[in-house]
DNA sequence: AAGAGGTGCAACCGCCCAGGT
DNA sequence: CACCTGGGCGGTTGCACCTCT
């Protein structure tokens, strides 16, 4: 078993102060996003490497949106949800400018609590798809990318239908593993 | 005004996978 | 082929802030 990183060396753990936080931004910008593990070393911070990914793409990284997720883009997530499952980063990466922690935090503190509101007959726990080895790492969703300027919502009834009736057509590239093209269009 | 309870979000933990040796 | 290491991800926790009484 390996021992946690803050267990190998003298580690910060908690909230980031302002000036580790410029620290962090700073190295990044002179140098990019490479080896995490040897990072906050060479940036003079007592973090550990996944520590400072985490702050780095959940918080800092420029160009990420910190208003509050539109509706449109809510309704993206319901969908991408049924069709994904907790695939929070496969979800983000259809939504320009959120994380997967958000996306994962919105949905278990605002959506979840909707559904179940709803009487959904979806368990807003258990997705579809949640064990779907098909859907494991490497699968590559085609899913077009929200518009950042979509205006109007995206309706759609939620019910316990399967995922086919959004529009998913799950096809095998080269390697075996599935490709997802999911047609969502408004 | 103050305390209790609820809420939301940042951060941590542990597991899995891919790539290197 | 087995093992090791780093990166990435999903689940969960902790705490600051907000709302209610």
């Amino acid at each position: 078993m390996r021992k946690p990183c803050y267990e190998k060396y003298e580690i910060n753990k908690g909230a980031w102060s302002k000036q580790e936080d410029q620290k962090l931004i700073d190295y990044i910008q002179k140098h990019g996003e490479g080896c995490w593990n040897s990072l906050p070393h060479a940036a003079g911070l007592s973090r550990c490497g996944k520590s400072c990914r985490l702050r780095w793409i959940n918080y800092l990284r420029p160009d990420l949106k910190r208003e509050s997720i539109r509706e449109d883009e809510e309704d993206l997530i319901i969908r991408l949800h049924a069709l994904l499952g907790n695939r929070w980063s496969l979800i983000a990466g259809r939504l320009p400018g959120r994380t997967d922690n958000e996306v994962k935090n919105y949905w278990n503190t605002h959506i979840r609590k909707k559904l179940l509101k709803m009487g959904s007959t979806l368990d807003p726990k258990k997705p579809h798809h949640h064990n779907d080895p098909h859907l494991r790492k490497g699968t590559t969703a085609t899913v077009p990318l929200l518009q950042p300027d979509t205006s109007s919502p995206i309706s759609f009834a939620l019910s316990s239908s399967d995922s086919m009736s959004t529009g998913a057509e799950i096809h095998s590239n080269k390697s075996g593993l599935p490709d997802l093209n999911l047609d969502l269009s408004l």
